[in-house]
DNA sequence: CGCCCCAGAATATGATCAAATTCGGGAGTG
DNA sequence: CACTCCCGAATTTGATCATATTCTGGGGCG
């Protein structure tokens, strides 16, 4: 039963259709930032072709690409599983993102725009709708929205790419957190970073997003050392 | 006629032997880091499919791995090239760069050994013998040795990974820089790094590692503005 | 407790189908 | 009459699948 869409439009009209182990990849990176793989959990290839109803290649061209991501590794046994992370993986996971993703905050604020102002405003407001009622799945899924689209405006395409693939790393953890611990005290320095953007205050912007990193990361830490 | 080898060894041992998609990848990286593939070049599967005399599957992957790396680029209709970059792009990369690579070299210069130390300047004297010689190959080859080794023993696999896959970015320029300049006016703090290595600064080695990049940049950035 | 065998999964190839580029011919125009 | 532009066939390349082969890991047996 293909999770994957052979490019069916709204409209009928047949649109140049990404190939499939693009649709699979980024069927894998969905499932990866906002859910159902837990660290540790192996990724078989038959595994995935049964459940997406689609070739072998295709599966394994998604997975060496999330491999080269580090979303996934391969323990040279053949095998294929979601990564664990260290307390030392996690300090640099923090000292990358701050640099990078406060960066990226500066850039996108010198050149925001009321429209983008606006959707991100919309965002945030069904990111609050999502943690009272306890949804995780639109949590993580909107907060990444909220960050990815500010990261877009910086327009610095390699810097944002970076950030993604930290994102990758940081997702499956951050899941785990949110199993547990619910959508309690979750990071939420957006209502911070919305002012400083809109006041095109570069250096309060920065400061905002990198205490919602910062936050993040602490729930992270802490699930970590339950877990030791 | 087959570049990649079979796992034989010297000794006649049968080793784990890597799996050929891996080969290929590091096969690729290697052409992609020491020249043979320029930027803008087309990088089509059924040409190395002949070219190294393996199946489809294996190249496949590479290529896949390779363009999450941003070392190659998916073109969207079917075609993968080295990409080319903009000046833009350069000035992210800088940026990046500067951070995770000075901060690698801070983590290295504290647990440097003198071990380490005798392999690096090893290595340097080799590179001067490369330089001398204009052989553009080697330099390449033993300037990645030396700023790879000295990442390693920073002990912060995942900072060293993101270098890695910035090095993959800036290669292929570097490449055509060497190819039009020689081995002259490239940079070469690498006297400045040993030293504060030996001397266990920090600082002056983060500086010095800073001052290697830029001065690396600033050649490709030169050449960038020639083709505009 | 260690060794061997077997099931299952991954690796790699070749075949097949589909898409895109390229190249050549014909019509139209200056 | 030569040149250019456009359209379509042929060829090249990519995408996907099905299959053969190899290897890993586990369970049973000596």
């Amino acid at each position: 039963m293909g999770v994957v869409k052979k490019a069916a439009d709204t409209d009928g009209e047949t649109r140049p259709a990404s190939p499939i182990h693009e649709q699979v990849y980024q069927e894998l990176r969905g499932r990866i930032l906002f859910g159902e793989l837990a660290p540790g959990q192996p990724v078989t290839i038959q595994g995935l072709v049964e459940a997406l109803g689609v070739g072998m290649t295709p599966v394994r061209e998604a997975i060496r690409r999330l491999t080269s991501d580090g979303a996934l590794v391969f323990l040279g046994n053949r095998r294929v599983i979601v990564p664990t992370l260290t307390m030392d993986d996690l300090e640099q996971l923090v000292f990358i993102r701050k640099t990078i993703e406060t960066e990226l905050t500066r850039r996108a604020t010198r050149r925001i725009t009321p429209e983008v102002l606006a959707e991100l405003n919309q965002i945030d407001t069904e990111l609050d709708g999502a943690i009272a009622k306890g949804n995780v799945v639109g949590y993580l899924a909107l907060n990444y929205r909220f960050h990815t689209r500010i990261y877009e405006h910086a327009k610095a395409p390699i810097m944002a790419e970076q950030a993604d693939r930290l994102w990758l790393r940081s997702g499956p953890p951050l899941r785990v957190v949110c199993g547990r611990f619910g959508t309690q005290n979750l990071p939420d320095r957006h209502k911070d970073i919305l002012d400083a953007l809109e006041r095109q205050d570069e250096a309060a912007a920065a400061r905002a997003m990198g205490q919602d990193i910062d936050q993040g990361m602490e729930q992270i830490a802490a699930a970590l050392d339950l877990d030791t």
